[in-house]
DNA sequence: AGCCTTTGACCAGCG
DNA sequence: TCGCTGGTCAAAGGC
């Protein structure tokens, strides 16, 4: 039922597999959008793999891959790290970075384009602590702790040279429900969507939304999809 | 006023 | 001990 509250507004982004077992996994944009508990309670990564693989690999390859990583990251102890997919599929001229969850950056368009470059729409909220250049400064590194009092959760935030997440590390485990939607405004309705989607009256689910964070560069077989997506953002419609 | 990011300084671990 | 690296602190400034 979330998924049908959901996916009309999002139907021009998402991808969607539905697995027999109840699993839905959603594809936004190409990035890994969504993991909860319910989805992931039974299946190891091999299990989904294979799940997968009876699929139309013509869906997206690379999906699966993403996947299973998520997967294995999700049934390992902290911290989760979460290494970049090898391959991507190759973008559309007018569109060269777009990311769901945290960076949405539209190259080739006006300057009024759409970008969002915030620590997380996880349902929690972040402060950015510190910042390096690690790795010879090839990759800026953002530290960021979670707002919520007396929870020590932190998370690691790598970005490749083109401003992409290559790489998100969690430490520790939230003691607490995620927020409310009121900051989810400051990313333009879209989270705001998001958490209806992931609303469920189940803290335990909300407990495992970190997952959303594994940003991806897009797998965007239409432009014109994201096209259509970023006018209805601009227009201001929630 | 409160919360956030930025950024240089500081600290700890390691070779 | 020294230098390097990664993680954290905290002041300053912006929103």
């Amino acid at each position: 039922s979330n998924w049908d509250r959901c996916s009309s507004w999002f139907q021009l982004a998402f991808h969607h597999i539905s697995l027999r077992n109840g699993m839905c996994f959603l594809l936004v944009q190409g990035n890994f959008e969504t993991f909860h508990e319910q989805d992931l309670a039974l299946p190891t990564a091999q299990v989904v793999h294979s799940k997968c693989s009876m699929l139309d690999q013509a869906v997206n390859p690379s999906f699966i891959r993403v996947a299973t990583s998520a997967l294995t990251s999700q049934h390992a102890s902290y911290p989760v790290n979460v290494t970049p997919l090898p391959e991507v599929p190759t973008l559309p001229p007018q569109l060269s970075s777009v990311n769901a969850e945290s960076t949405c950056v539209l190259q080739g368009l006006p300057s009024s384009s759409i970008t969002l470059d915030r620590p997380a729409v996880d349902g929690y909220n972040w402060r950015k602590y510190g910042q390096k250049a690690v790795k010879g400064g090839e990759y800026p590194k953002s530290y960021y702790k979670c707002t919520h009092r007396d929870c020590l959760v932190r998370k690691n935030v790598e970005h490749s040279a083109d401003g992409r997440i290559v790489q998100i590390i969690y430490r520790g485990q939230h003691t607490h429900e995620r927020s409310s939607k009121r900051r989810f405004k400051d990313y333009g309705g879209i989270s705001e969507d998001l958490d209806d989607f992931s609303g469920s009256t189940d803290t335990s689910v909300r407990s495992q939304s970190d997952y959303q964070d594994y940003c991806r560069k897009p797998i965007i077989s239409n432009g014109d999809m994201v096209g259509r997506l970023v006018e209805k953002i601009q227009d201001g419609d929630e």
